[in-house]
RNA sequence: GGAGAAUUCGCCUAGUGGCCUAUGGCGCACGCUUGGAAAGCGUGUUGAGUGAAAGCUCUCAGGGGUUCGAAUCCCCUAUUCUCCGCCA
């Protein structure tokens, strides 16, 4: 949610960022209007309500043969207080319905526009030039028998797949370097929920737009997450925080997304996938900090990408390209040799104090004031790069070589090969 | 799944319809005292909304209700604990 004091102050500001991200601008009024309103019948309520409490004082006070009289008249009040109250309340819950529609406002310097206008921050590392024509991940997961993507769609429909042998140990191998990374930097590990109540998938935002995305069980009420990243945002909800350097966690978690809409995309391998596994960070931090820790984040992820070897390029996500929560959004994508393109790896979002406003998370600042807090995310791992890092170190015998740093996590093993 | 008990300010706690505008302690902060400290004494210590401000309003797990008036009575929900049942 956007802070309502400078909807105030500064509207033109929050209208120039929904302009770039062609969003509605026409909701800034909306809400100025429904603000100005709500404050009028909120203050005709408490004026009521204050008269009302003196009221109930001289009824307690009064002799017995006047109250009477008395209660009649506070009767009548109390009636029109209640009208009053109500009327507040509508006016409260107008306000916030417009209030939920603003998306964040996007921080200067961010691009305007759609998916394409993005902006290249920097690209890293050498495409590899191949003397032999690569397969992709599909086919050396199946030769190898590390991918079982048949048996996947056997149990579970399209869109699932086994992890096998070398590939379960892969994936797990990605996701402890990950882990270790973040522990080292001072992330605290989280193993987290994956079902959450809605009034959690409400606040982080997921609920809006990208509903359609999300599996949700009807018998439990309870929704699946698509990234720990909800369960993280939550955690610290309704709470008054100590921050002084930024708070890290690392949250391991399976996530689950219905990929509706998205029928024909990325149909073959594990590219795109209902259920996968992700290491993912989590900051809450002073607002002031927000755009150093946002770096250090992407910092991170860069990390964890040249650990695996991949040549890879960060990208500033144009506005109308980012999540409503998010500021400012930073892609990290590995290249995919059989697909002549980078595929995003990795994501990382400022989302302000945005996210934490709806969650009602805060800390206190040097005078003891509670205020709201920032909150970023950013991926550390996830089963998507099995696909950058089959295809980018495929041998021409159909091998795998693994990466140096994964190496350890893996019993030392060099290189996966397809079984005689 | 069934039965019962509980939920008050960071923590513990008082509180059974109007003098609750919520008690007391611990902790914390500031001050006095002291050569310095401890102890002692004093003051402060939930948060939100609204207003230029004084102030006003809300906040006793959450939501609804009864009442002129609710921490207190009623209903619903959540959580915790105890017992019973079932179960990997």
């Amino acid at each position: 949610m956007i802070d309502l004091t400078l909807l105030r102050e500064n509207p033109d500001v929050i209208r120039a960022s929904q302009r770039s991200r062609g969003a509605d601008e026409s909701l800034v009024d909306q809400a100025i209007e429904l603000d100005r309103s709500r404050r009028e019948l909120l203050q005709k309520f408490e004026a009521l309500r204050a008269e009302q409490n003196v009221f109930g004082k001289q009824v307690a006070a009064a002799p017995k043969e006047e109250k009477k009289a008395l209660v009649d008249q506070a009767q009548e009040l109390a009636a029109r207080t209640k009208e009053a109250s109500a009327e507040a309340d509508a006016a409260g819950a107008k306000l916030n319905e417009v209030l939920f529609k603003i998306d964040n406002v996007v921080i200067e310097g961010v691009p305007s526009g759609g998916e394409e206008d993005f902006v290249l921050v920097r690209e890293v590392g050498h495409k590899r030039e191949f003397d032999f024509e690569p397969k992709d991940h599909a086919q050396l997961g199946e030769q190898l028998d590390i991918i079982d993507i048949e048996r996947g769609v056997k149990i579970s429909g399209s869109r699932f797949y086994f992890l096998k042998g070398w590939g379960a140990r892969l994936e797990l191998a990605m996701m402890q370097l990950a882990l270790d990374q973040a522990f080292a930097a001072g992330f605290t590990p989280l193993i987290t929920p994956t079902l959450v109540k809605p009034s959690v998938m409400q606040g982080t935002g997921f609920l809006g737009e990208h509903s359609s995305e999300i599996y949700y069980l009807p018998n439990d009420d309870l929704y699946l997450t698509g990234t720990s990243e909800v369960a993280l945002a939550g955690y610290h909800s309704g709470e008054i925080m100590e921050i002084d350097e930024p708070v890290r966690y690392a949250g391991w978690s399976t996530c689950y997304r219905r990929e509706a809409g998205s029928h024909g995309k990325d149909v073959t391998g594990i590219l795109r996938v209902h259920q996968f596994n992700k290491l993912e960070m989590f900051s809450y931090c002073k607002p002031e900090d927000a755009e150093a820790e946002h770096e250090r984040l992407l910092a991170w992820q860069e990390q964890m990408l040249q650990k695996c070897e991949l040549p890879y390029r960060v990208i500033d996500v144009a506005a109308g390209d980012l999540g409503s929560s998010a500021a400012r959004k930073f892609d990290v994508e590995a290249w995919v040799p059989t697909q002549g393109k980078y595929r995003e790896l990795t994501s990382t979002s400022n989302c302000t104090t945005y996210q934490a406003r709806r969650l009602n998370t805060r800390y206190r600042d040097e005078n003891g004031k509670p205020q709201t807090a920032a909150t970023l995310n950013g991926t550390l791992a996830t089963t998507r790069w099995l696909v950058a890092i089959l295809e980018n170190h495929q041998q021409e015998d159909g091998s795998v070589l693994v990466p140096a740093a994964l190496r350890p996590y893996l019993g030392g093993l060099e290189r996966i090969t397809a079984k005689a």
